[in-house]
DNA sequence: GGTGCTTTGTGAACGTGTGCACGAGCGGGG
DNA sequence: CCCCGCTCGTGCACACGTTCACAAAGCACC
C-alpha cells in the first residue's frame, strides 16, 4: 500500500528529533493525547509548523482531538529511522573524543559507540570506558563485522579531509563532523557539522549588533 | 558618516566564520588576493553566493582582481564583533564541560574560558585545566569583574531552564546550548544550541531515505 | 440524530534564501 | 591611450520555508 511518495522537506526533518523528545516527555507523564498547540509550546515553534511539518509523515491526527502520543511517536521513530541502532565510530580518541565516549546520551537515543580509531599507536588496544581503541587500518573490518553506519570525526582539523575519505573508504555513509574545517565528501555520503567556534562567533555577531534597545 | 543601513541575511551571518576561516589559511600561505570562486571552493559553497555575501558587508573587492585577502579579513573580524575577546562561563564542570575547558580553540579565536560553574560543592574552589570553579552564587561577581559576555550550557538537560534563568539574571546575553532539551530565554538574549542527538537521528533518516541508487 | 465546540489538514500569501546571468569597472598590455 | 580579459556587484526569477486562515471532520452532550 503505498506508503504515499511524499518528500519531508530539510528543515522538517531536523525538527522531528525536537517534537520526539517532546512526545517521550509526554509519554514518561502517561499523557494519552496531545494538540499541536501544546507540542508546539513544547517544541518551542509555533502550532501551525507543527501541523504541517507532522503532516508530511501523515494523518495521524484526530481532528477534535489532537495526536495520540504513543502511535506519534512510533510513526515518527519509524520515518527517522529510530527503529533499529546505528552504531557509530569515533575517529580520534582525544579530548573530544572521550567526552563523547562517555556520554551514555548517545547509546539511550540508539547510537551505540561501537569503537574509537586513533593513530596514535600508544591508545590503540587501550579501552577508553570501556570502548575499545583501533588502528585507522582495522576501520573497515570493523565496519563489515559491527555494522557501524555512522563516522564522528573528532580529529585535529588538519587531518580531517584525510580522516573523512578513510571513514568513506572503509564503507561508511554518514558522517558527523567535528574538526572546524570544510570536508567534502563523494555523493551518496551525508555530511553534518557541529562547529562550536562558528556558534560563538554568531552570538558575538549579534550581541555587536544588538539592536538599540527599543521602548 | 552612515555605515550603510545594511541588515545582513541570518544565513550570511553563519557563514562568515567559515569565509573568516579560510582567509586565515590564506594570510598564513601569504595569499594576497583572493577571487570569489577560489573562495568559494574553500568554504565549499558557490561563488555567486560569496560575492553575494560579501557584498553585504560592503564594496571591499575590486573587479578583475578580486579582494584584498588581509583587508576582507579585517572587514570581517570586525564585523563579527571579533576585534576584541568575549570571555565565556561554562555552566557544568561535568564530561563535557571539562572536555570544553580543556579545548584551546576557544582562546585562540577570541573566546578565553574566564571560569567554569557548577552546582557540586566538592568541585567549587577547584580547577580543571587551570580554570577555576565558582558555585551558581558567584555568577553575577564574575561577570561583573571578568565581563563575562558568553554562557555555555553543559549541565543536565532536567536543569537547563533552571541555569539558563541564572544566568540571563546575572546579566549574560548570549547562551549557548548543549542539552538535548529546548529552552526559553526573554527577548534580546541570544541563544543557540547545538544537539548532538539531533544531528545523528538526521543523518539515520538520510541514510534510512537513501535515494534508490541512480544511474 | 442534531448542534456546537474543538482541533486538524492544507491552500494561499508572504518572506527568505539561492543561483543565474550580465553589466560595470578595473588592470594590464600593446 | 585604447582595448581586452577578468572578476565583482546585483537585478531577477525561482525554490524553499513560514504563517495565516478556514473548511473539513471528529467528539460530546443532549
Ligand atoms: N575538545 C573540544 O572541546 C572541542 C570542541 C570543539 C571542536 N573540537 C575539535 O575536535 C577535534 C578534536 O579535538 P580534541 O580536543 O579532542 O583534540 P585532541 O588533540 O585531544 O585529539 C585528537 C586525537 O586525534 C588523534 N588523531 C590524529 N590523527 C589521526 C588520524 N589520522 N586518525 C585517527 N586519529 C587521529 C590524535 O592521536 C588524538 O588522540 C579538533 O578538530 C577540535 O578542533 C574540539
Ligand atoms: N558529554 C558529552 O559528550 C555530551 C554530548 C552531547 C550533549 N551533552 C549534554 O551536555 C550536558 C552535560 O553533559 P555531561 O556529560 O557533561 O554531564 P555530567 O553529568 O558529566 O555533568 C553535568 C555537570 O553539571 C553540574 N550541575 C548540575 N546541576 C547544576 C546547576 N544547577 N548549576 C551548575 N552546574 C550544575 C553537575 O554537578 C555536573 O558536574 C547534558 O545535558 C548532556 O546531555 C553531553
Amino acid at each position: 500500500m503505498g506508503d504515499g511518495a511524499r518528500h519531508i522537506p530539510e528543515a522538517t526533518v531536523s525538527r522531528l528529533p525536537v517534537y520526539l523528545r517532546s512526545l517521550a516527555e509526554l509519554l514518561d507523564d502517561n499523557v494519552p493525547t496531545v494538540s499541536s498547540e501544546r507540542l508546539a509550546e513544547m517544541a518551542g515553534v509555533n502550532a501551525a509548523k507543527v501541523r504541517k511539518d507532522l503532516s508530511y509523515l501523515g494523518s495521524y491526527g484526530t481532528r477534535g482531538v489532537g495526536y495520540e502520543v504513543e502511535y506519534l511517536a512510533f510513526q515518527m521513530s519509524r520515518e527517522l529511522g529510530l527503529t533499529r541502532d546505528w552504531p557509530v565510530a569515533i575517529m580520534g580518541a582525544g579530548n573530544l573524543g572521550q567526552a563523547l565516549a562517555n556520554y551514555g546520551g548517545f547509546t539511550d537515543r540508539g547510537f551505540p559507540v561501537a569503537c574509537l580509531i586513533d593513530a596514535d599507536e600508544s591508545k590503540v588496544g587501550t579501552r577508553i570506558h570501556g570502548i575499545p581503541v583501533y588502528a585507522p587500518a582495522d576501520l573497515p573490518g570493523l565496519v563489515q563485522e559491527l555494522g557501524i553506519s555512522i563516522g564522528i570525526i573528532a580529529t585535529p582539523a588538519t587531518v580531517a579531509q584525510a580522516v573523512a575519505d578513510h571513514v568513506v573508504a572503509s564503507g561508511i555513509k554518514s558522517i558527523l563532523n567535528f574538526a572546524p574545517t570544510v570536508i567534502n565528501v563523494p555523493e551518496g555520503t551525508f555530511l553534518r557539522k557541529v562547529d562550536l567556534a562558528l556558534e560563538l562567533q554568531v552570538l558575538s555577531f549579534y550581541q555587536e549588533h544588538r539592536t538599540p534597545d527599543r521602548v
